[in-house]
DNA sequence: ATATCTATTATGTATGCACATAACAGACTG
DNA sequence: CAGTCTGTTATGTGCATACATAATAGATAT
């Protein structure tokens, strides 16, 4: 057999990912088992399962317990993003960042907002727009509900300074959220804040956490 | 000192993340090594290691050798989303899915894609634009380059019943590529296709992976 | 025939041990 | 003083073993 010279879990994991490319083993087929493999590799189950389990959490295979493990019938190719803080992103393309508040308000939030959020109606929240400019263009507009309850403290931090993006993240542990992209024709005041023309298309981030959300362009 | 009554992996997961998301271990902090830990909470070493490594995996702590476990200064949320087949992505929503293939041709690429995917520019790329609907109402404009030296046995493939979409993953096992968004507005042409108004902002994906690119609505 | 119990099987995980490796600190040396 | 050689430390990984657990197939009982 094809012995490999090395038994570390990643020329393994590599050796499974070339079998699988390379339709070895097709789609939907049934891999070895773990003991079987770790015998032919002449190593320890314990190693033939880390480079399985790693494929499966990139979602090349399926495994569950006594069914064995399969290639997935069709590959999910998955993409992981990381949501940066603005300012870095904007000075991480050396350009010089700068963050204006526009408004700063505790008011009632519109239904679409309290639904999403889980919220009563008549919860009191804090709104937040403001615009992040890179080297003096308009970069990004920020507009964002708090739920005040969640986040103790914020009453009191003066955003002049600092964005509620940055704030939020160093301050505001969160374990989970939501985010979903989408594309809209920006409104005449929108377009006039990015210095762009009427009804030109804007990227949409919108998030939802534990207690925010921020529509962006 | 506060036990846990089991040991599994996970739970020692949970109380590490609790304890960085209660600052009790503040951003920047160095986290006490996996021996004391394991010590600690009456495990093995191997234990904590699996439990730390997730919380690294996850972005939420970075590890170096003999710098030990430190929390990340900001914590990065990191977002995973799934690319599916264009059809069950419109089925899942219970919708029936229908298929045009608007173009099919061999051609010169422009050299904004052979640039991208550094190709010769006179290298011979089939050009695919296909039209998905979902009950009758337009879902997603397909808009792919392909290069055939890459993909064999693409020539002889009948794209009339099959969307591009899915035969290329079926068939060309890829191992990497790249993905970015965007939004624009749609042109004269493309807005007609959607039946959408001129102008209106699409949601633009933008694939590259070992051989192709496809933008998409 | 249907329901229930009982292996069987493959993966999941914990443990103790050993050694590998990166990175740094401090001693030694020319 | 610069350069090199040692430890030392914390993480990374491999192994053998054991037991846990999900899921199924087959046997048994009603």
């Amino acid at each position: 057999m094809n012995e490999l010279e090395t038994t570390s879990w990643r020329s393994i994991h590599l050796e499974l990912l070339r079998r699988i490319n390379e339709r070895q083993w097709p789609p939907g087929s049934l891999l070895p088992n773990e003991a079987d493999l770790a015998a032919e590799f002449g190593c320890a189950r314990t190693t033939v399962n880390r480079a399985m389990r790693e494929l499966a959490d990139a979602g090349l295979v399926d495994r569950r317990r006594r069914a064995g493990t399969r290639v997935m019938l069709l590959p999910i190719s998955r993409v992981v993003l990381d949501i940066p803080i603005i300012r870095l992103e904007v000075e991480q393309r050396h350009a010089q960042w700068r963050y204006t508040l526009l408004e700063r308000q505790v008011c009632l939030a519109p239904g679409r907002i309290t639904s999403r959020l889980g919220i009563e109606r008549d919860t009191p929240m804090l709104h937040l727009t403001s615009m992040h400019f890179a080297d003096n263009h308009p970069f990004l507009h920020e507009d964002r509900w708090i739920n005040p309850a969640a986040v103790p403290g914020i009453e009191a931090v003066d955003f002049f300074t600092v964005s509620a993006n940055e704030w939020l993240i160093q301050n505001a542990p969160y374990t989970g959220g939501d985010i979903a992209f989408s594309a809209m024709n920006a409104d005449r005041a929108l377009a006039e804040l990015l210095a762009a023309p009427d009804g030109a298309a804007v990227f949409v981030v919108d998030r939802i956490t534990w207690n925010k959300t921020e529509p962006i362009t």
